[in-house]
DNA sequence: CCAAGATTTGCACACGGTTGCAACAGACTA
DNA sequence: TAGTCTGTTGCAACCGTGTGCAAATCTTGG
């Protein structure tokens, strides 16, 4: 008893203290593999003892998969993001992987050395949530044989899987729910960030208004985030013919417009204005807020990615994933339809 | 060219394509190891053409150390968490360790299963943010030579180390500060998640009552989240004398208490009703809100983390972590002291 | 040009697993 | 009892890396 052994305990000192041979006891915990019941006992009571635990690092090098896959994402906190990162994790583990989470900042250096990382560990593959990895970097994930798998990238690059959202569409569709709720005045909430999936849903909203012959301000006032948005609010209502409908291209953006619009100009929502979001966060169902929007269905982007993760080799389903449709969810943010036209 | 090996590139292939022994490339990759200026140059420009990168699982079998830390955690989603999350990998990442996160649901089995992912993967330590391990397993982990850190577990359980928040302390300060802002009728909003943390929470503000012939009803509608907060505004209201003063033990508790008590019996914040929250999420700042709360430091407190796990042996710090004591916020939603008592 | 010292290099083993292969034991049949 | 078949077991090689040690090379001084 008390075999205190420095550091972790291995295959060899549960084998000699069950009086087997080292492969015996790997055969024990290897699915399949053959062993009799009598020394399948022995081994797992020896293991017990000692509280030996099968190293899947070494496991990893004769095998050619790891368990382990590459999660690079940027600002957690956001809860977009966050849930994101809890839906992944968790399907993750209920197919015996095991998610590695690399944070970012976004630029390009940072998620380069992201993407080193899970090279570095022998990811079975990487998920890029934020981030615009260099290709040639992405080329050798893919050519060491790892599944990459971009989300809301909007460049074409061969090998990594694309898993993208409607955005264009789904921006159309918020500027026709506005202009249904008899919005004249419109304006588009989004972000200094620049990212494909914003920027596809501005660019798509202001183009639908223009084939209406509308032009549409876009105002980008800082980050990605609840301030941007409110930020917005004043530079829209500081001077007057402020917008009566407003389209934030993240429902964070809209939740800052919102309450800047309410608190620092009186406004009522949706009397005086109506505001749209996009995402489905959490926060946008709370009721100060009842914020209309278009739900990113989370669980079923995910359970797409695991597919991905898991199904055959990139060559068959490079660029085939179709994009995900947000839904509209109604709430209390945009005036309802009038009767008659 | 295009040497397509099938899988991950190896030490030995690049020692081949560079002409020297694998020894080299080796030590090319090591710190403070003997080569030559000229076979360093050979190796790396060799290394770039296959995109060789170092297989740190490998690496990780001779030292003991893997670089991997494990982060168990549940209800990723939630601002508190998702924060903490971010800023541990931010940390972690900053002296060279990545982070493994494994997402529990928080029972005793989800939580046992996670610990022993992290043994098989031979993390340098784990974290547990949520949910309370089974005292063997942490014990084999501690033997195993691994660094546990639990956070905000009350018990105290020889070995690992034990970060603890002043929760108790703050909920008296809570206590105090609600009735020098003259509420009479106090109540708290809790959970019936029951944990460490939360329980010290409510009982200490009910003890710090009780010293003064108060009582104070604790009330659980439910999981620590915005919707049980609503939920314990609705069960308090419904009949008549319900509380001018209330402490949530959460922010999200706090904020769905408030909504609920706003829209859904009219109560006006603070005039009607003073709110004082716990953690200083960041919807607690936005202006529907303006909670009063007292923020947690998380920054500070990852860095004493990264500082337990990167220091001396367990052996030095077991609980002498002195506990981390969260600053009061000032916002709205607390009736301001009257000038003259 | 030689010896001594400093630096670089390669061999071989270790780390902790998995696995093909051959040896072995036991059960059954003729 | 010998022969065949089935199921277990241990040996040894391998996965990709780090590193002590001795050999080899280069540098320097006389």
């Amino acid at each position: 008893m008390d075999i205190k052994t420095k550091g972790f305990v291995s295959a060899e000192t549960v084998a000699r203290l069950a009086g087997v041979s080292r492969s015996a006891v790997s055969r024990t915990f290897t699915d399949g593999a053959s062993v009799s019941e009598a020394t399948r006992k022995k081994v797992l009571e020896a293991a017990a003892v000692l509280g030996y635990h099968v190293n899947h690092l070494a496991r990893g090098l004769s095998h050619d998969r790891s368990n382990i896959i590459g999660i690079i994402v940027s600002e957690i906190p956001t809860p977009y993001q966050a849930r994101m990162l809890d839906e992944m994790t968790r399907q993750l583990q209920a197919i015996g992987k095991v998610g590695m989470v690399i944070n970012t900042t976004g630029d390009a250096e940072s998620v380069a050395n992201a993407l080193r990382q899970t090279l570095n560990f022998r990811a079975d593959g990487v998920i890029v949530l934020s981030g615009t990895p260099d290709a040639s970097l992405i080329a050798s994930c893919v050519a060491n044989g790892q599944r990459v798998i971009l989300i809301n990238r909007s460049d074409h690059i061969e090998g990594p899987a694309n898993l993208a959202v409607e955005n264009a569409e789904t921006a159309r569709e918020a500027y026709h729910l506005l202009r249904r709720a008899g919005c004249q005045r419109l304006a588009v909430v989004s972000s200094t960030a620049g990212t494909p999936s914003l920027s596809a849903r501005d660019s798509a909203f202001a183009a639908a208004a223009a084939e209406d012959g509308l032009s549409v301000p876009i105002i980008r006032a800082g980050a990605t985030g609840y301030a941007a948005g409110a930020e917005a609010a004043r530079q829209l209502y500081s001077r007057s013919g402020g917008p009566d409908g407003v389209f934030g291209v993240t429902d964070l953006l809209a939740l800052g417009f919102m309450d800047a619009a309410r608190h620092s100009f009186g406004l009522r929502v949706p009397q005086d204005v109506s505001i749209v979001g996009f995402d489905d966060i959490e926060q946008a169902g709370w009721e100060s807020y009842a914020l209309t929007t278009f739900r990113q269905p989370v669980e079923e982007m995910v359970q797409l990615i695991v597919q991905l993760l898991t199904q055959a080799g990139p060559d068959e389903w490079a660029h085939v994933v179709p994009p995900i449709k947000p839904v509209p969810i109604w709430r209390k943010s945009v005036l309802p339809r009038p009767n008659a036209g």
